[in-house]
DNA sequence: CGACATACATGAATGAACCTCATGAAGAAC
DNA sequence: GTTCTTCATGAGGTTCATTCATGTATGTCG
C-alpha cells in the first residue's frame, strides 16, 4: 500500500469541496486525473474509500480513516514547508553554538539573551560537551559556531575576531607572588594550579607561558564553574590565570590580587568560528556583532 | 516545494543507515537513484539538505528538521496501514450505531459492552440525535448500523430481525385503568401520555393504536430517560406505553401496574439495519448474535 | 606516498505512473 | 421525459523516477 502526501490532499480536498469534480479544482487538475486517482488508491487500500450511492459521492468509514490521517499530517508538511521558506528567506535558521573556553560563558549568556529577542525564530542552544574537536563538529555542521581561540583556519571555516584579553593571574592577597608586579612562568613551580578540566592544549596558561618555558606547576587541581575557581583562590588554595573580563568582580575585592603575565603582557584573541557558507546570512552577522561589542561593554561596566 | 513520502521516507533512511549506499540497500534502489532523488530534493528545498564534506554524507541543519518531520510523519503513515490490513483482514472496522427506538438503550449498552470486549479493536459509537433520517444515514455511511422497528428495507439495506417484543401499557396500581384486564385506545383518552420526545410515527403506542383509531390522549408529556418515564408513572402522573423488556424492574413492584394492550396483544419485531455489503463481515455477525441472544435473557432475567 | 576501496555524482535510456482528452453512464433536478 | 450534473473509462501522450554505466572525490592501508 503505497500511500503518497497526493492521496492525502485528494481525500482532503474531495470532502472538504464535496465532491470529485470541484475538488479536481481546487487541485488544479482534470476530474478525470482524480477519478483515475481515487481508483488506484482504492486498489491499493483494497477496499473502496468513497461510497457512491448518493450523487455527490461521499467519505465512506474507510475514507474517514484515511482523512483523519491526512489532518494530522498535512498540516505538518504544511508547516515544514513555511519553515523552509521562512529559512531560504533567511528569516529563519539554526545557531547551535560549542565553547572551547570555558570561562565564556559569562558573556555568552547576556549576548544570547539580547539576540534571542531580536531573532525569535532562530533555533539557538548551546552545547558543551564536545568542547573536543569542535572544529569538526562544525565542519560536520553539528554546530554553527565554535567559539575559540585557535589561530589557524581549517579550510571553509571563517574565523572571526571578536575581541581580544589578557590572560590574567589571579591569587589570594596572602599568596607571595601578589608582592611581584607581574607573574612569569617560574613563579608557578610552588604553585597549586586550579583550571577548567579541559586539556592542556585549550588553556590560555599551558599554551602560551608554562608549556613553552617547559615549567610543571607543582599541583594543579580543576573545577568546572567560574565562581568556584575563584573561591579557591580566594581562600588561597591555588592560584589560576583566567580571561581579564573575568575579573572583573574580584579587582574591587581586597582578598584578590590580579598580576599580568610578564615581563611584556600576554594578549590573545577570541574567535567566532563559522562556516564560509553561513559568512552572509543576516542572524549571523547580527550574532556576530553582539558578540564583538558586548563582552567589551561588560568588561568596562565592571 | 513538492515533498512527497517517499523523500522523507528516504531521509530517515539515509539517516539511520548512515549513508545513501547503505539507505539505498535499505529502500531497495539503487544508489543512483536515491542520489538523483536527494538532488531532486534539494533543488525543492533550495537548499543543501546534506553535508558532503566529511565521506559518509551527513544531514545539515535543515535536513535535521526535515527528519524532524519525517519522524513525525512516518509511524502515523503506518500505523494507518497498519489499520488498513486489520481492516482488509476483518480484524478491525467500524460499529456506529444510530438507535431509533429509545428504550434500546437499556439492553443495547450490555450487549455493546460484551461486544467490546471481544473486538476491542472495533471503533464503537453510539449517535443519538440523528434518530431521525436513522436509514439514509446507513446508505451515506454515517452510521454502520440502526435500531429500528421498521419493515419495508430501502435497496441495499439489511433488516436483521434481534426478537420480538410487546408494546405494554404501564401505569400507577393507583389508576383507575388497573382494574382491566387489558387496554384499549379508547382508554387513552383520559389519561396523559408519557413518551420519549420523538416523533409519533417512531411511538409503538402511535403507530399501532392510537393513530390507526384515531383517539387522542388528553395530554401528552415527553421525558428522555426510562426511569424518569417510569418514575413518573409511579406517582400517578400519567400512563406509559414501554416494550415489555423495560418493564422487568417495575413489574415486582406494587406501585405499578403492567397491563397488554388488547383485546388481542400487540406483537412487534425489533430489527438491526445493516448495509447488505456488511453482512459477511465477522465482528458484525458476533454483534447481530448477541443483539439478539442477549436482550432475551435480560428479559428473563428480570 | 601511492594503490585500492569506498561513497557519492552524473548522463542517457528505459519504462512505469500520471495526466489529459474525449466520451459514456447513471443519478438528480426540472 | 429531458436536461444537467457527477463520476467512470479508455486511449494516448508526457512527465518523472529509476537503472545502468561510468566518473570523481575521499578515505584507508601497506
Amino acid at each position: 500500500m503505497y500511500v503518497e502526501l497526493r492521496h492525502l490532499r485528494t481525500i482532503r480536498a474531495i470532502q472538504q469541496a464535496g465532491g470529485l469534480a470541484r475538488a479536481a479544482e481546487v487541485l488544479n487538475m482534470t476530474q478525470s486525473a482524480l477519478s483515475h486517482q481515487v481508483k488506484g488508491l482504492e486498489d491499493q487500500a483494497g477496499m473502496e474509500l468513497f461510497v457512491r450511492r448518493s450523487k455527490p459521492m461521499r467519505l465512506s468509514a474507510a475514507g474517514h480513516r484515511m482523512l483523519r490521517a491526512a489532518e494530522r499530517i498535512l498540516p505538518e508538511i504544511d508547516a515544514m514547508e513555511e519553515e523552509f521558506r521562512a529559512l531560504r528567506a533567511g528569516r529563519t535558521g539554526r545557531l547551535h553554538i560549542a565553547i572551547e573556553c570555558h570561562a565564556c560563558f559569562d558573556w555568552l549568556f547576556p549576548v544570547l539573551e539580547m539576540f534571542r529577542h531580536a531573532w525569535p525564530e532562530i533555533d539557538v542552544d548551546i552545547r558543551a560537551g564536545l568542547a573536543f574537536e569542535a572544529l569538526a563538529a562544525l565542519n560536520r555542521e553539528d554546530v554553527d559556531l565554535v567559539i575559540s581561540s585557535d589561530r589557524e583556519p581549517p579550510p571553509g571555516i571563517l574565523f572571526n575576531p571578536l575581541f581580544d584579553y589578557h590572560p590574567t593571574f589571579v591569587a589570594s592577597s596572602q599568596n607571595p607572588l601578589a608582592e611581584q608586579p607581574f607573574i612569569t612562568a617560574e613563579d608557578f613551580r610552588d604553585q597549586v594550579l586550579i583550571t577548567y578540566p579541559v586539556s592542556r592544549d585549550k588553556l590560555d596558561i599551558f599554551t602560551e607561558i608554562l608549556t613553552p618555558a617547559k615549567v610543571e606547576p607543582r599541583a594543579q587541581r580543576t573545577a568546572e564553574l567560574t565562581a568556584v575557581i575563584l573561591m579557591l583562590v580566594g581562600s588561597n588554595r591555588g592560584v589560576a590565570v583566567l580571561p581579564d573580563w573575568v575579573m572583573r568582580e574580584v579587582r574591587s575585592n581586597a582578598d584578590y590580587v590580579t598580576r599580568p603575565l610578564g615581563p611584556e603582557p600576554v594578549l590573545k584573541r577570541m574567535y567566532a568560528a563559522t562556516r564560509v557558507e553561513d559568512a552572509g546570512k543576516a542572524y549571523m552577522a547580527h550574532f556576530l556583532r553582539l558578540a564583538r561589542s558586548e563582552p567589551v561593554k561588560l568588561q568596562r561596566g565592571g
